[in-house]
DNA sequence: ATTATATCGTGAAATTAAGAACGATTGTTC
DNA sequence: GAACAATCGTTCTTAATTTCACGATATAAT
């Protein structure tokens, strides 16, 4: 257990998956889990487990694994703190709506917090509890919201006006569904999530 | 320019990313493009560029940059040749009708060609051109319609059941966008798409 | 023609991620 | 309490990916 190690975003996404599975585990009133059992549960390897939760910090017992509930507080400390992550979304078409209504956006630790789009028939409606705004009032909302997260939803001809306006928001990530990149300043984090590529490619790996 | 290596998943990912963005410029009349511009388009370095391109066989020339109608004929053919990718959807909810409308599932490439669903009052309509139909039918209908690839959109209770029905029905890839690993046989490729893994990590990032 | 310059292609180095091996620890059994 | 089995934590290897460095080539300018 070496000085404190910078840990990778690949780990993260990891805990992530751990922190799914053991929400499972403890409502079916597990106790405890070895990586092994992890292993067979997540695809990963039992190795690559124990590996990142040793860089948590975390030990578990030999021969017995890992209490399930200080794994899963320990996990959530480290990767949320006690922080809420908040949404502003750019867009309510087909897939802002969708977006609108997923329901992993509206739990304790990831809130949807406010919409925007241009057509003024959307303006000021209120769906699953978030009111849709117009674009100009980006910056004033987003600030008092506490957004944390843009995402573009928008066609891809508007996608570099959203992130533009997300930027001078002074949000610092970015989701980015539309199929066009954008460009941003250094210190704003996208991710792109194009789905027609997500399919692709993995059309492209399994016609090996 | 070695012998024919095998190509990376994540080189092809970024080819996707080239082919979208080169789409754009031929629309736009450009007609050559450096590894730089594609570079500052894409958020990706130069070198990375030229790399993923020459694994592709494709030359460009000193000074001028790449012919865009033949760099994109080029990744077209490699990644795509003339197939077209055949989508078949499982669960029709509040996500499963967002990628039902979605109209980057209706291209000439690749197209959504079923989609299953338990409830009564959804099987035998048809959404956007697409047919809903009984659970009972995938291995014969997945089979008429050339299905290649498998969408998860049901709730995370019923994904592992989904996942063994695609398996069942002989296709090799599954996008599961349900907040639940699936286990498959050797052979079947996963991808999973968890929205609320991907905020959060990102979240985790933007954090630092 | 010669020189200058932008751009390409690629082998080598560096970085990062994954996997294998193995000693160490804890609970269990007799 | 001694031997065994299951599981952990960690170091060392191996593999994959990205970045660096630099020579080669095509166009443009003088």
């Amino acid at each position: 257990m070496g000085p404190m190690k910078k840990i990778s975003s690949k780990t993260i996404g990891r805990a992530l998956i751990y922190l799914r599975t053991l929400d499972g585990l403890a409502k079916q009133r597990w106790r405890y889990v070895s990586s092994g059992q992890l292993a067979r549960m997540t695809g990963l390897t039992d190795v690559q487990i124990r590996k990142d939760i040793s860089s948590f910090r975390k030990v578990g017992t030999p021969k017995v694994g890992y209490k399930i509930a200080d794994l899963k507080r320990t996990l959530e400390d480290f990767v949320l703190q006690e922080n809420v992550v908040h949404l502003v979304l750019f867009g309510v078409g087909n897939l802002g709506s969708a977006i609108l209504k997923y329901p992993g956006f509206h739990q304790p630790k990831m809130k949807l917090v406010a919409a925007f789009d241009q057509s003024a028939s959307k303006i000021g409606k209120v769906v699953n509890g978030v009111r849709i705004y117009s674009m100009e009032n980006v910056p004033h909302v987003v600030h008092r919201t506490h957004g944390d997260i843009g995402i573009i939803a928008v066609p891809k001809e508007s996608a570099q006006e959203a992130a533009d306006l997300i930027v001078l928001a002074g949000l610092k990530g970015i989701v980015n569904f539309a199929p066009a990149s954008v460009t941003v300043p250094k210190g704003v984090r996208v991710k792109d999530i194009d789905f027609t590529i997500e399919f692709l490619s993995l059309f492209c790996d399994v016609r090996t």
